[in-house]
DNA sequence: GTAGGGTTAG
């Protein structure tokens, strides 16, 4: 019995082989280099090619499509279209199948011209318009960041019937949408599926739902995930994600929390970035206690905490100035051979440095540098605000260049950072220097950067410098915030401008832009400094009314103002209405 | 088992 299975299959094997030695072959060694993982993996595809390309006759062109497939999954695409060469070279005829996928290739070598200039190609040889090859490029639009030419196309192959789009077409298209931040678009996409005969699926309706969270429009995906389970689309663990991270993003932690119970009950099972998303919103939220428990329920689930969660509770302590606890956590997770990374260095060096622990910081910031880790901008900008608090501003000014002499491109706020620093250190100078030096328009119309260069300016004593910069943003039509009209409030009040000061506060209403707390107390400061009491009430009253608090250096200009006991006052009626409340 | 898309966590 054994023997003769034996001989059958040595019959079978001999039958295949001299049939048709090439497929036989051809199957086993495909599929043996599918499931193959390593190094030589690309070596091995291609001593099969080779192989293939000098058998005569050659084989079928549709073998060689699915050996240069399994090249472009491994992601080799010039590799890909180089071999396409060498089949078109040995006069092998080649079919539409390899024309779309050499028009894949382009397309993620970013040569999406190429994919079109194949299009043409595959009109003069005949072929049908084909869904593949318009999805392929229209795809090869959306990660070249073309999206609207891509709409464009999509428009024209519906306007002119050139195809019936199915759901990857759409799905493509709406990715693509979302992709830069055309939610509306994509949603206006999504509804025109619903109404014709192709229908979304779920991840359709992920893409803009999870478009609709970041753009904190939370409700309005809450809003789309009911319509969508009641067109009975059910939803899945990535929808929930999206909708329990938008949640938390908005400090709507509870219904988080309802929706974590919600999915569980509809039978989708939460993964572990369910809960490091509640992790992270509980740490960011100053709420270490329930982040621990939620890491507690996963780890009683299964899941696997990993560095984002450690990362999370490490941040979520030096939030709070809890650096032994942080310190408690990065020997946890080294214990359980989770290696910190960069964000997790961040968050400690962020910490030491708030709690003026410049040593540690420093320290750190040396270790990282000899495991090998790069530091990146917001490492830097962390360590230069210690080193400025600490009153290092050399050690500061060191660090910024060896930042630049590494190459970390400096963000906007790094050079915040760095202008606030020189200027508190008498350097606005060079700061207005350093800053006109800046090569990028975001850098140089940035108005955070203007503000804090204004203040700089006024805190030198150079008034006239912040005024000009003033201007000079206004000029160039950027519209000031409230910190930018509060600090220029300051500068007009310290120059004995008050009635500037005042038309100022009023100005900035008019252009749309509210007085916060941090305007009143300037006001109310620094014209209570000037004596100008009546002015200060009308504006103290108004803060209150607005729901804002004297601070503390408002207060102490405040108390020495109020009249003695017995005299009628209009100050102390505020102030006995404050504490009252209070 | 020849081609096209699919995104959630710091």
């Amino acid at each position: 019995m054994k023997v003769r299975s034996m001989n059958c299959t040595r019959i079978r094997l001999l039958y295949y082989s001299t049939a048709s030695p090439s497929t036989f072959h051809f199957n086993q060694r495909l599929l043996l280099l599918k499931n193959a993982s390593g190094a030589t993996k690309l070596d091995d595809a291609l001593q099969l090619f080779d192989e293939m390309l000098q058998r005569q006759p050659p084989p079928p062109i549709i073998q060689f499509n699915q050996l240069i497939t399994l090249i472009v999954k491994m992601k080799h695409y010039s590799t890909a279209l180089s071999l396409y060469n060498n089949i078109k070279l040995m006069g092998i005829p080649t079919d539409l199948y390899a024309i779309n996928i050499s028009i894949n290739c382009h397309c993620r070598l970013n040569q999406v011209a190429y994919g079109f200039a194949l299009l043409a190609t595959i009109f003069k040889q005949g072929h049908p318009h084909d869904l593949a090859t318009y999805n392929t490029l229209l795809h090869g639009l959306v990660i070249a960041d073309r999206v609207f030419e891509a709409v464009e196309l999509f428009k024209k192959l519906l306007r002119d019937k050139l195809c019936d789009p199915d759901q990857v077409m759409y799905g493509t298209v709406i990715n693509g949408l979302c992709k830069v931040g055309h939610t509306r678009k994509a949603l206006e996409l999504l509804n025109f599926m619903e109404a014709g005969s192709c229908k979304p699926c779920v991840e359709q309706y992920n893409a803009v739902i999870d478009s609709l969270c970041k753009d904190k429009m939370v409700d309005h995906a809450l809003e789309l995930f009911t319509n969508m389970t009641k067109k009975g689309v059910v939803a899945d663990v990535i929808t929930y994600n999206s909708l329990i991270h938008g949640l938390c993003n908005f400090g709507r932690e509870m219904e988080a929390v309802k929706m974590l119970r919600d999915m569980e009950d509809e039978g989708v099972s939460p993964t572990a970035e369910t809960f490091n998303i509640l992790v992270n919103a509980f740490c960011k939220q100053g709420s270490v206690k329930d982040a621990v428990l939620a890491v507690q329920e996963m780890v009683r689930r299964g899941l696997h905490p990993c560095v984002i969660t450690y990362s999370a509770l490490i941040d979520g302590y030096c939030l709070r100035g809890e650096m032994n606890e942080a310190e408690k956590v990065i020997d946890r997770m080294m214990e359980r051979d989770i290696v910190p990374d960069i964000v997790t260095y961040n968050s400690l060096i962020n910490g030491y440095c708030k709690k003026k622990q410049i040593a540690k910081a420093t320290r750190l910031f040396q270790e990282i540098l000899a495991k090998g880790l790069i530091p990146n901008a917001i490492t830097y900008s962390s360590l230069l605000q210690g080193l400025f608090e600490s009153g290092k501003p050399a050690a500061a000014r060191e660090l910024f260049n060896d930042m630049q002499e590494k190459g970390e491109a400096p963000t906007v706020l790094t050079y915040g950072i760095l202008f606030h620093g020189m200027c508190k250190n008498s350097q606005c100078s060079d700061a207005l220097a350093l800053f006109r030096s800046l090569g990028s328009d975001e850098m140089k119309n940035g108005v955070g950067l203007y503000t804090i260069l204004i203040d700089g300016c006024r805190r030198c004593g150079k008034p006239n410098l912040a005024m000009d910069l003033f201007d000079e943003l206004l000029s160039k039509g950027l519209k000031p915030d409230a910190r930018t009209y509060s600090v220029m409030i300051r500068v007009y009040c310290e120059e004995g401008l008050l009635v500037k000061a005042k038309e100022l506060v009023r100005n900035m209403e008019e252009n749309g832009c509210l007085p916060n707390s941090f305007t009143y107390n300037v006001i109310v400061r620094e014209l209570l400094k000037k004596n100008e009491c009546q002015e200060a009430e009308v504006f103290l009253e108004e803060m209150i009314n607005r729901g804002f608090m004297p601070d503390h250096a408002t207060f102490e200009n405040l108390l020495p103002r109020i009249p003695n006991v017995g005299k009628a006052s209009r100050l102390r009626t505020i102030i006995q209405k404050l504490t009252n409340g209070s």
